[in-house]
DNA sequence: AACTTGTAGTTGTCTATACAACTTGTGTCA
DNA sequence: TGACACAAGTTGTATAGACAACTACAAGTT
């Protein structure tokens, strides 16, 4: 309702300090940061709550709708939680999570300033096996195509990469040269990504594997299955095998 | 400025169908599927121009700020890119950028309706190591706990914990009973996280590593090396060891 | 040709208001 | 005691308007 003459947001010390001088944030920002300060710094716990909209409408002297998309955004990041009709709460923060970005090898190679090479080891139409039937949506005996390639960052093999394309998601799939367009590239481009999952495990290479990617037979590799979904078909079932000594995923959080 | 327009604004039959089903969507959630569909189905394409807010709203008949907010949130979710003054373009997807949560071990295994138990192999405080205090942002000679770990589901162990702990961030951590009170936990509830990075590798576990975990030693394990920040200390540093064949790490994305 | 300026179009932010939907506590009534 | 109704407080959504900041293009100037 009215306007309260802006009552001094910067709120109590510590977290006005760490929210820092007078930056120059938008008003939605400086909501967040103080908020943020105060669950960072430890002086709001989780579960505890989080003053109301009004409330902070009030202390900042700002609209509702400008507090409300600092709340919302805060909920979309994780660090609060919203509850209509009861409030604003800090949220539990005992699930760590993290944004881990997956990206086409031969972007992320070249991002280093490495050179990216490929060898293609299959290109082939097959008939889908049960196991691989179930796994693409098809079924048992329909043509599925299967290429297998290396990658190598600067003459280094860094991965093998096998996989089973859908026809009815890239038809031309078979006619790509691969030392061109990588397969992901490819599949991005005709058949748009809607969703994707994948796991992330380790185990010991195959002979075969260990020969083409260069290393003992005994050492550990990652190995990233994935499945991705374009529209209504899945589109694609890759096996990516990282040498254990070449490769990690990693990741991070800011709160 | 203005664009070359590619984009038939009418909901082109496809789209109107998958968007569809007289839905009870918000406002601006309409616009986001309408949007959304139009990527997933490829009638849009990377880098194509998305309709400007105010075509969106002659379109829909909302108000800007309506469209404005679904447009953000698209922005939120990687699907466009939104440049001041120019306007809105359907993202690169040529990353694949995925929510991996990473959660309390113990949290874990409870919902999978299992049981969690621990074993403590050390609780202890010790001088810094030159490559330890480095990672804790700490001096040479510095004390520091340490503890290490073995996690149970079912009796089965599938997590061997070796930590440090900056002190200044957790005084009273040699005093938990780790056997009720899991490390992450108590950090958590005294050390807010503000920030946390990781990395996912493969490796062979040391024979003494083996043995509790009780694999071959020639079996592949998934580590995870986790560093947290809480304010302006580093609190913790952890290694944690994951049989390859127990274990492993998943994500999705949805578009 | 190179530079400057103007202008229309676009996104970024903020306000003031309104109503809907939900939650919680309180008080009344049977 | 128990069931119900109500009111106050909270978040969810939507609108119409305003100004700021920025971009891209076009036209004019040097």
């Amino acid at each position: 309702m009215a306007r309260k003459e802006p009552t001094n947001p910067s709120a109590s010390s510590a977290v006005a300090a760490t929210a820092g001088a007078a930056t120059k944030l938008p008003a939605y920002g400086k909501v967040k940061a103080f908020i943020k300060g105060h669950i960072s710094a430890g002086t709001w716990k989780p579960r505890d709550s989080v003053p109301s909209e009004s409330a902070l409408m009030e202390q900042f002297g700002m609209s509702r709708m400008t507090v409300n998309r600092a709340l919302r955004e805060l909920m979309g990041e994780g660090l609060v939680t919203r509850v209509q009709g009861s409030g604003t709460f800090v949220a539990e923060l005992h699930r760590i999570s993290s944004q881990l970005t997956i990206r086409d090898v031969h972007e992320e190679v070249l991002e280093r300033g490495h050179q990216h090479t490929v060898t293609v080891l299959l290109v082939k139409a097959e008939k889908a096996s049960a196991d691989l039937a179930r796994s693409l949506g098809l079924a048992v005996g329909d043509k599925v195509f299967h290429t297998i390639l290396i990658h190598f960052e600067n003459d280094v093999p860094i991965q093998y990469e096998d996989r089973y394309v859908n026809p009815a998601a890239a038809p031309e799939y078979l006619q790509i040269d691969f030392t061109q367009t990588t397969p992901t590239h490819h599949l991005l481009k005709v058949a748009p990504l809607t969703e994707a999952s994948y796991a992330i495990e380790a185990c010991l290479p195959s002979t075969r594997e260990a020969r083409y990617l260069a290393i003992q037979p005994r050492e550990p590799c990652l190995v990233m299955m994935r499945r991705t979904v374009s529209g209504s078909h899945i589109a694609s079932v890759a096996r990516l095998l990282y040498p254990g000594s070449r490769y990690s995923f990693a990741g991070q959080f800011q709160a």
